[in-house]
DNA sequence: CACCGCATGTAACGTGTTACATGATTCA
DNA sequence: TGAATCATGTAACACGTTACATGCGGTG
C-alpha cells in the first residue's frame, strides 16, 4: 500500500499526469526504487475506481490530468496522521528465514548470518556512496532521495548489529542446552545448499 | 515471498499436515506474526501446483500429510544460501511518506516525524516487554520467537535514530536554503490532517 | 447438548509487477 | 529517416489476506 499513497500524495500537492507522476516518484526515491510506468496507470485506475482521484481532461486531448478528490484529500490526510505500524505486516523475511533456520537441524544457520551480513555491508557501502552523490547535488528533491538512502543506511546497519546478536544467542544457547544428539553443530564442509538439498 | 519459503523450509524438516505447518510456524514467530489457516492452504495448493511439495495420505483418510518434494529441497536450500536483498521491493512504506511529506509544502514534516517517532518507541517497548516473556520460557522454539523479537527491536531503534537524522537533515537543510517564497514552515496550529484536508 | 480443538478447504478481493501494444513529438 | 522521449493503457499473474463453509471428535 505504499505506490498507491504515493501517488495519491503527489497528486494532493497539484495535478499531475502518469507519466509525471512516475518522474516526480523517482526523482524524490531516486534510483532505489524504480517505478514501472504501467504500475503508475493500473494504480492511477485504482484511486479513481475508489473515487480518490478524478481525471480532467487538458487541453490536449488524449492527455490526462489526474486531480484529487476531496475523499482523497481526507485519505491522504489520514496517512500522513497515522503512524506506520510494523507489528502485522509485512513480515520480514529475513527474520522469519533465521528464525527457520535455527530450529531446522539440516541448516547451517551460522552459515546462513555469514552470508547476509556480509552481503548487508557491501550494500550499506554502496548506499553510503550513493548518498555522497546525492548530497552533491543541488535539485530540491535530492533532500528526499537522501532520506531515503539515509533509512537504507540505518536499516542495514540494524540488520547487522541484529545478526551479530543472534550469533551471540546461539551461541549462549548452545552453550546451556547442547543440541539434539551430538551436541554439535554440523559442521562436515558441505554448504547449506547442499546439505538441505537432500 | 516468505509464507511460502517458510512453510516450504517446515516441510524440508519433516512432512506434516496444514494444521500442524500453522501451529509450528506460530510457535517460531511467536503472536507477532499470526497466520490465517486458510492461508496455510492456499499457499500449499501453490505449492503443490509448482511440484515442490506433494501430498501423502495419511492412514486416516480426509487427512493429507504434506512433504517436500526434491525441487522443493533445491528452492529451500536455494533459499537458504541466498542473501535477502532489500534493495528492490518490498518499499518500505515509511521512507516513502516522509519522502513525500519532505517535498510537499502543505504537509509539516516535523508533525510526522513526532507522531511516527512516539509510536515506534512505544512499539520497541512493547516488543522488549514480550522478549522477557520469551526468554523464560523453557521451550527450544522460543529461541527462534526471541530472535523475531530481537529484529523488532533493532528495526524500531534503527527508525528512531534514522528519524533523528531526518530532522537534522531537514534543519540543515532550512537553514542552507530557506524555504519557498515565506522562508519559514507553516506554523499555524493546525494538525497535518488538517492542512492537507483542503 | 454445546463448545472447543483438530482438520481441510474455497471464493473473492487487494496490491504489486511485468510484458506487451500503441501513438505523438522531437531532434540529430 | 530513425531513435529517443513523451504519453497512455491492457492483460495476465503472483502473493497475501480474509470471510466463509464443512466435518470429526472429545469433554464438561
Amino acid at each position: 500500500m505504499s505506490i498507491r499513497q504515493g501517488l495519491l500524495a503527489l497528486l494532493a500537492d497539484e495535478p499531475r499526469h502518469g507519466y509525471q507522476l512516475r518522474q516526480e516518484f523517482e526523482a524524490r526515491t531516486g534510483a532505489t526504487w524504480p517505478l514501472n510506468i504501467g504500475q503508475v496507470y493500473t494504480t492511477l485506475a485504482r484511486l479513481e475506481r475508489d473515487g480518490l482521484v478524478e481525471v480532467t481532461e487538458d487541453g490536449d486531448e488524449s492527455h490526462k490530468v489526474y486531480a484529487i478528490t476531496s475523499a482523497g484529500r481526507a485519505e491522504i490526510a489520514d496517512w500522513f496522521a497515522t503512524p506506520v505500524r510494523r507489528e502485522g505486516r509485512p513480515r520480514d523475511e529475513l527474520a522469519i528465514k533465521l528464525a527457520m533456520a535455527a530450529s531446522l537441524p539440516a541448516v547451517d544457520v551460522a552459515e546462513v548470518i555469514q552470508g547476509q551480513r556480509s552481503d548487508t555491508m557491501r550494500a550499506r557501502q554502496d548506499y553510503t556512496r550513493l548518498k555522497t552523490r546525492a548530497e552533491t547535488g543541488a535539485a530540491g528533491d535530492d533532500l528526499a532521495w537522501a532520506m531515503v538512502l539515509d533509512s537504507l543506511v540505518f536499516a542495514a546497519e540494524a540488520e547487522v548489529r541484529w545478526l551479530d546478536a543472534c550469533e551471540e544467542r546461539l551461541a549462549r544457547h548452545r552453550a546451556g542446552a547442547p543440541a539434539t544428539g551430538s551436541g554439535r553443530v554440523a559442521r562436515d564442509g558441505r554448504s547449506a545448499r547442499e546439505r538441505v538439498a537432500r
